[in-house]
DNA sequence: CCCTAGCGGTGCT
DNA sequence: AGCACCGCTAGGG
C-alpha cells in the first residue's frame, strides 16, 4: 500500500506478521516473504495506520511514539543480526560500519555488515542511515545518498 | 586525493 | 566447491 508524506508516496508491504517492506518515493519495494497471506485486512489496517505516524514521525527527524510490528524474517541470521544491532542506534547517534560488526560479534564483517544495511528492507523505520564509515566518511545508501543526508540532517534537533 | 590488499556474507553456477 | 559481487577499512604513496 501506498503511504503519503511531506516527502512522497512511499510503498509499504505488510506480511502477516507486520511491516515487511518499505520503499523510497519511485523505488521498487524489496519482494516479500513467501509467507505473506493477505492477512486479517483489520490487523493490517491498524498495522498501517502505526507505519504511516511512525514514518512521518522519523522523516522529520522525531522518534516514533508507537511501532508497527517489523516482519525481518526475510532476511540471513547475519542480516537480522545486523538490523536489530541497527535498531538499538538511539536517534540522533550515529555508529560506524565498524562497529555495527563489533556490536554483532562479529568485528571483521565489517563489509558484509555494509552490505547487510544495503538489505535492509524497512529503511528510515530501521535507521540504516545512521550508519557512516570511518573517519566521518558518509558511506553509502541503497535510496541515494541524498535521503541519507536528509534523514540525518533531521534527526540532528 | 589515489591505489592496494585483506576482509566476510551472500547469491549464483 | 568456486567465484564475483559489495553501503568497508587500514596503510601507503
Amino acid at each position: 500500500m501506498t503511504i503519503e508524506t511531506p516527502e512522497g508516496p512511499f510503498a509499504a508491504g505488510f506480511s502477516d506478521r507486520g511491516l515487511c517492506s518499505l520503499a523510497f518515493p519511485g523505488h521498487q519495494p524489496r519482494p516479500i516473504p513467501s509467507t505473506c497471506p493477505v492477512g486479517l485486512p483489520e490487523r493490517i489496517r491498524g498495522w498501517a495506520t502505526t507505519t504511516a505516524r511512525a514514518l512521518k514521525a522519523a522523516l522529520a527527524g522525531k522518534h516514533p511514539r508507537a511501532w508497527p510490528p517489523l516482519d525481518l524474517s526475510a532476511g540471513t541470521g547475519f542480516q537480522q543480526e545486523v538490523w536489530q544491532a541497527l535498531r538499538r542506534i538511539p536517534c540522533g547517534q550515529t555508529r560506524t560500519y565498524g562497529e555495527i560488526a563489533a556490536a554483532i560479534g562479529r568485528p571483521r564483517a565489517v563489509r558484509a555488515a555494509g552490505q547487510a544495511c544495503g538489505a535492509n528492507p524497512v529503511p528510515v523505520l530501521v535507521p540504516c542511515h545512521r550508519v557512516l564509515g570511518a573517519h566521518g566518511r558518509l558511506g553509502g545508501f541503497s535510496g541515494g545518498l541524498q535521503w541519507k543526508r536528509l534523514l540525518l540532517e533531521r534527526e540532528v534537533r
